[in-house]
RNA sequence: GGCUCCGUAGCUCAGCUGUAUAGAGCACUGGAUUUCGGCUCCAGCGGUCGGGGGUUAGAAUCCCUCCGGGGUCACCA
């Protein structure tokens, strides 16, 4: 509407304003809600060029839209804005727009071009937790509003199963666990321990061990028992030592972790780690073997807590298939000069031209770094759909840097798909208690969280709910819809990119800008609609006056294509949900303030029959975008 | 220290491609049902938009600076 209203205006501007105009100046807003209009054009800009007052210019340009277009019911000039209303008509045909379209807000299926959406990558050395709760359901969220928009999308993850991290866990299994009666270590099978869990907790373990390896090093340094160690190494050691003379509090504790670095790098643990990682890429069959077993015990449980989650992938990506592929583009870039090898053998990028630092992409010892990994991944991923239009990584923003660096690495190999790459960059998830720490314990499992979410919903919707006539099995399902519900709309509500609060109390909250509040206001429809008993959802437009409530509801309903327009250009599923939010708040507000069944006039009724289905169908379409279920009873 | 992100009501967050008295939820206070699901609705309380300066007819929004906080600068991922 605004762009005809604006086309109309520039191209009659001559008798409007006796002279061409810019198209930038005419800038049209949302009209206030406290104020009557529809839409409101801003008249600063007109009478800084035209030079006269904003009441004169309004009511010039508001007399020449009314005659011009019928659907304008009146204008007025308030404060330097010129609010115009549109009439009942324009509204009414909205609706019957809306109404007859049952993919409304949707896009034409695979209109656009096909984009790569990756998100989860976990490490396999450890369990899933909140912080990937948040990352997995923006993710599958941002897929989904990608593809509702238009696009062809494909949803992977790339599976960090090779690395340092992998090795740590798999040798403190080696070492550390306990042999049964059989003769056996430890697996899922036999001590019912969750995969993922069980690998997780010898990660756990190595790093106690490590710990403890590294004090006692320190303790012989400080005694001055050295023998065995690189001179290089004590010298440093002496360096960091004697520097923290009179220093306060923070300095020395700074300086005593340099100095444990320096003590981990000395422990046998770390050397065999570091051995088992060569041998592993060597293809060591022993070695492999361990990897391969133990990896498949961290998929299983992985695949569980995906299926709580309700999320899936298209297409799986693995490290220990790309990063070869790494070392070989590593290696055509050092042949074209992109990179080069410092006299240890590690391969480097100079990016300092860029701003940037120097980064390593290959050790000295040939293996693969992180960034080795991810400049194979990604031009695999691009071999395989050749028609890819752009990769959307959904990774925490603490690796802004790592991105910005491997775009620039891409770009400068000379691949023009570099520039539609994009970081979907997301802020941490903060405890009340501060930040999650592994080392702290006060990390927060996925699993668990998940449980209890639903936990507390079962609690709430057995003490409130309208369950008569459910099956048990029925119920179970409600209950995870609702403390599901709860937990994504929570976490996706927030926008992405900044850094949030998990409260748990609030995160099972009913009331307010939550999940559940949202599901109610789908049900109680849901259930008026059963009631209509089939009423005819269509009205004589001529009998109908709107009330506010009624027109702010097809003004919001209205705005859906551009909201998730929007969702889809921004990446962010944080507009989706506060839209809905608004839109549920003005229909039970409108659903308070009328009757609907009860209501004697037929057209009115049916008509606020359709508001009622029709905001439902928003609400459910959102939700889903969210990855959020509507139940039709809770 | 370099780079980078952030600072809006007691708390959690919208608004930030500039524009009319800065919004919502929670919490707190007070109301609403002989009505279709009260997990509802209405109202009140509450803010020098971190401080200062600048650009502009107009700044929470853009620029500079200071203060406070996070992230990052690994032959970890």
């Amino acid at each position: 509407m605004e762009s005809i209203i604006k086309e109309r205006l520039l191209s009659n501007a001559e008798a409007i304003f006796g002279s061409q105009i810019e198209a930038n100046l005419v800038q049209f807003q949302m009209t206030r809600k406290d104020v009557a209009g529809d839409l409101t054009l801003v008249l600063f800009p007109f009478v800084k060029i035209l030079r006269t007052s904003p009441q004169e210019v309004g009511e010039k340009i508001g007399a020449f839209l009314k005659q011009e277009f019928a659907f304008i019911e009146s204008v007025e000039v308030v404060n330097g804005f010129l609010n115009i209303i549109y009439n009942e008509t324009f509204w009414i045909d909205r609706l019957t727009k809306i109404a007859s379209d049952e993919n409304f807000g949707a896009s034409e299926p695979n209109s656009k071009p096909l984009k790569m959406v990756e998100y989860s990558s976990p490490n396999t050395n450890k369990p899933l937790h909140l912080g990937h709760l948040r990352n997995i359901f923006l993710g599958a969220s941002v897929a989904e509003i990608l593809k509702t928009n238009g696009h062809k999308v494909i949803k992977t993850q790339i599976i960090n199963d090779r690395g340092i991290h992998i090795c740590k866990s798999m040798l403190a299994w080696e070492k550390f666990s306990p042999v049964n009666e059989k003769g056996e270590r430890e697996t899922p099978a036999n001590t019912g321990v969750k995969g993922d869990k069980l690998v997780g907790k010898y990660y756990v373990e190595f790093d106690k061990h490590f710990n403890t390896e590294a004090n006692q090093i320190i303790q012989q340094w400080e005694a001055g028992e050295v023998s065995g160690y690189p001179s290089a190494i004590l010298e440093e050691f002496r360096k960091f030592a004697a520097a923290r003379e009179g220093k306060d509090e923070k300095a020395v504790k700074g300086l005593n972790d340099k100095i444990k670095d320096l003590a981990k790098n000395q422990t046998t643990l770390l050397r065999e780690a570091k051995d088992m990682l060569v041998k592993w890429e060597a293809r060591d069959p022993q070695v492999y073997l361990l990897w391969s077993t133990m990896n498949s015990w961290v998929y299983e449980g992985f695949d569980a807590t995906y299926k709580s989650m309700g999320v899936d992938f298209d297409t799986l990506y693995y490290e220990s298939d790309t990063f070869l592929l790494g070392k070989d583009i590593v290696i055509e870039g050092l042949q074209k000069g992109v990179f080069y090898r410092k006299d240890d053998g590690s391969v480097w990028i100079d990016l300092t031209e860029d701003g940037l630092d120097e980064k390593l992409v290959l050790r000295s010892d040939g293996t693969a770094v992180y960034m080795t990994q991810d400049i194979g991944t990604a031009v695999d991923r691009y071999k395989d759909f050749p028609d890819l239009d752009g990769i959307i990584y959904t990774v925490g923003n603490e690796q802004d840097y790592h991105f910005k660096v491997l775009f620039l690495i891409l770009q400068k190999m000379g691949y023009a798909w570099a520039e539609n790459c994009m970081h979907l960059s997301y802020g941490m998830v903060d405890l009340p208690s501060g930040k999650m720490k592994s080392r702290e314990g006060t990390v927060v499992d996925a699993d668990d969280l998940m449980a209890e979410v639903v936990a507390a919903a079962t609690e709430m919707t057995k003490e409130r709910g309208h369950l008569d006539g459910m099956t048990d099995q029925e119920k179970e399902n409600l209950y995870r819809q609702i403390g599901m519900g709860g937990l994504k709309y929570y976490l996706l509500k927030v926008d992405p990119k900044k850094r949030m609060m998990y409260n748990p109390e609030e995160s099972i909250e009913l009331n307010g800008n939550t999940g559940p509040f949202i599901q109610y206001a789908y049900a109680r429809i849901q259930s008026l609609l059963a009631k209509s008993d089939g009423e005819e959802l269509n009205f004589d437009a001529s009998k109908i006056t709107l009330n506010p409530e009624e027109k702010e509801i097809i003004k919001q309903l209205d705005l859906l294509p551009s909201i998730i327009d929007e969702a889809a250009k921004e990446l962010s599923p944080a507009l989706i949900a506060n839209y809905t939010f608004e839109l549920v708040k003005t229909y039970n507000s409108f659903y308070q303030s009328v009757y609907i069944l009860n209501e004697p006039a037929v057209d009115a009724k049916r008509m606020r029959l359709t508001l009622s289905k029709n905001v439902a169908k928003v609400v459910k379409l959102t939700m889903r975008l969210l990855g959020v279920e509507v139940p039709s009873r809770m």
